[in-house]
RNA sequence: GGGCCGUUAGCUCAGUUCGGCAGAGCACCGGACUUUUAAUCCGGGUGUCGUGGGUUCGACCCCCACACGGCCCA
């Protein structure tokens, strides 16, 4: 640590000790307030605009809301309030000062006065930006106008001991914001917002899905094999039981497994966890919502999921039009609907239907221009296709269907298609947020299925494909109805609707590499 | 995994042309100030220039390696 940070350090500790040396407790257990900043000003507006004889006074005073912990009353006497929060801005002047205190609801300014405050003055000596006050008084308006408690006393409610990042910049450090996400919500406003919108879409998805009579659940974090996803995962050791266990990469293989145990339908929205890189949108762990629907098909859930994201678009940002860089994205439905092998002859002239074989495709793929390794199995070469030739394309909410069986061990065959599968992705913004299929349910082709990918695995050396679950295998003979399946990538759906350009905008603590 | 960029005071950033005394604003410290709000005025620069090597009379600057982060590619 610098000198220089010891200074600082060291400045605030001798303040600490002054206020233990005056019997002043810096970190006292409780401090009793009776509203919060922004009802306060709301209050006093309100008893303003009735002192004036306007005929909504009655009114006004209803527009209060305070929002109060539990426990608290809420308290609208102007007269005489008290309100707690963190000093943001601090201006002294002699025997006067001025302060910002900054909670949940905003910030309202408080008068200092000597004249009011007698020797309790001598307390502002010893505040430094960043301290928790708790002020009690009366609201005013200042010569200015500015609406301002006006103190008659003070109480130390947390003493800060390292300084804030720069009020007027914020902090920038990306990597000191994702760190130490806590300075990035006291410095840079608009942050907290974000997580407040993210809370409501989450709010919102349950109450859409409660309210279409799903059943939210929890199925198991760690599990014997990690299926239901191409991924790798997370490897740990239960020392009871000495077995190895997997942080779960999805959550269908359970919750399908329920459905065949008679619940009709089922979604849980949970941290997955996947062994990959990190970028704008990965993080190892993110939120997924999967959602099973007994005798639904995707073409059911496509309308669910339409449903859905415009419901939640409208509930939270009260429009389902959302700005993305220089696009308005709408998510009213219809969405367009698309087949995947017409998009991907349209933008790249590949009819992969034309290319059976890995050898004639991966050619092909070499001949558009792109980098492909000696050994890449066919699901991951269409996959490649997708990501560079279709996907930048689907800029307004899409629905990419009917996919290679090959790359969807988990869905059912579409009738009159060889070679395919009943399956959509949802893409916004050129970002995959949704992936359904109409769920396999025939053991047989299941387990002839999960031998594929194991086949895969071994050719390819790609440990990104489905693995096969003897457990599962062993539900499905039992008898599963025909089902819809839906998972949905929760942090991406809150990167649209509040346009964050990154993952890490939506996470309140992504993962960062350990500093050393 | 590869390429490019970044890392300088607590924070936000200059400085590196072409190697020659480490800078500003905010914050902080001392002083003035009873209606300010990026308060103002006077005085004070508080630093392992990411880390470790190397070149040089001399390195924040040039070279090498590494760390962390960002962007692009795979």
């Amino acid at each position: 640590m610098s000198d220089r940070q010891d200074d600082l350090l060291t400045s605030r500790q001798s303040k600490l000790d002054r206020l233990r040396e005056r019997h002043i407790d810096p970190y006292p257990p409780r401090y009793h307030r009776t509203c919060d900043a922004a009802a306060a000003i709301a209050a006093f507006e309100a008893a303003e605009r009735q002192s004036q004889g306007g005929d909504d006074g009655g009114e006004a005073a209803d527009g209060v809301r305070p929002q109060l912990e539990h426990g608290e009353q809420p308290e609208t006497d102007i007269s005489n309030l008290s309100l707690a929060g963190r000093i943001v801005s601090m201006r002294v002047m002699g025997r006067a000062a001025f302060l910002d205190l900054q909670d949940a609801s905003g910030t309202v300014q408080a008068l200092l006065r000597q004249n009011n405050l007698g020797e309790g003055f001598d307390l502002v000596k010893d505040l430094d930006l960043g301290d928790h006050l708790g002020v009690a008084g009366a609201m005013i308006r200042t010569r200015t106008g500015q609406v301002t408690i006006d103190a008659h006393s003070l109480t130390v409610t947390c003493k800060g001991m390292r300084p804030l990042p720069e009020k007027y910049h914020g902090l920038r450090d990306v990597e000191m914001r994702y760190r130490q996400r806590y300075l990035d919500m006291i410095a840079n406003p608009e942050v907290m917002p974000v997580f407040v919108q993210r809370s409501r879409i989450v709010s919102s998805i349950r109450n859409f899905l409660n309210n279409r009579g799903f059943l939210e659940v929890d199925t198991p974090v760690l599990v014997p094999v990690a299926g239901g996803a191409h991924a790798r995962p997370f490897l740990t050791h239960h020392n009871a039981l000495d077995e190895e266990l997997y942080l779960r990469i999805a959550t269908e293989l359970y919750l399908k497994r329920l459905i065949i145990g008679g619940f009709d339908k089922v979604y849980e929205l949970g941290r997955v966890f996947r062994n990959e890189g990190i970028d704008q949108d990965h993080n190892p762990e993110f939120t997924l919502l999967e959602s099973y629907e007994a005798y639904a098909d995707y073409n059911d859930v496509m309308e669910m999921v339409e449903s859905m994201v415009s419901g939640i678009a409208l509930d939270v940002l009260g429009t389902t039009r959302v700005p993305h860089g220089e696009d308005i994205i709408d998510f009213a439905p219809p969405w367009s609907r698309v087949q995947l092998r017409d998009e991907l002859l349209k933008h790249s002239g590949i009819d992969i239907d034309n290319y059976p074989d890995d050898a004639s495709l991966s050619a092909q793929a070499r001949e558009m221009g792109l980098e492909v390794a000696p050994l890449e199995s066919r699901g991951r070469l269409i996959d490649k296709l997708l990501s560079t030739f279709v996907e930048p394309h689907l800029v307004q909410p899409t629905f990419l269907m009917d996919y290679p069986e090959v790359m969807s061990p988990l869905a059912k065959a579409k009738p009159g298609a060889p070679g395919y599968v009943e399956r959509f992705e949802a893409f916004a913004a050129g970002m995959e947020i949704a992936n359904s299929y109409t769920e396999l349910n025939d053991p047989a082709v299941q387990r002839a299925r999960f031998e594929a990918q194991e086949e895969v695995r071994a050719r390819y050396e790609d440990e990104e494909v489905d693995r096969t679950d003897e457990d599962f295998l062993l539900a499905m003979e039992y008898g599963m109805p025909p089902t819809g399946g839906l998972g949905m990538g929760i942090d991406r759906l809150v990167m649209l609707l509040t346009s964050q350009p990154s993952i890490r905008d939506v996470v309140l603590f992504p993962q960062m590499r350990r500093l050393p």
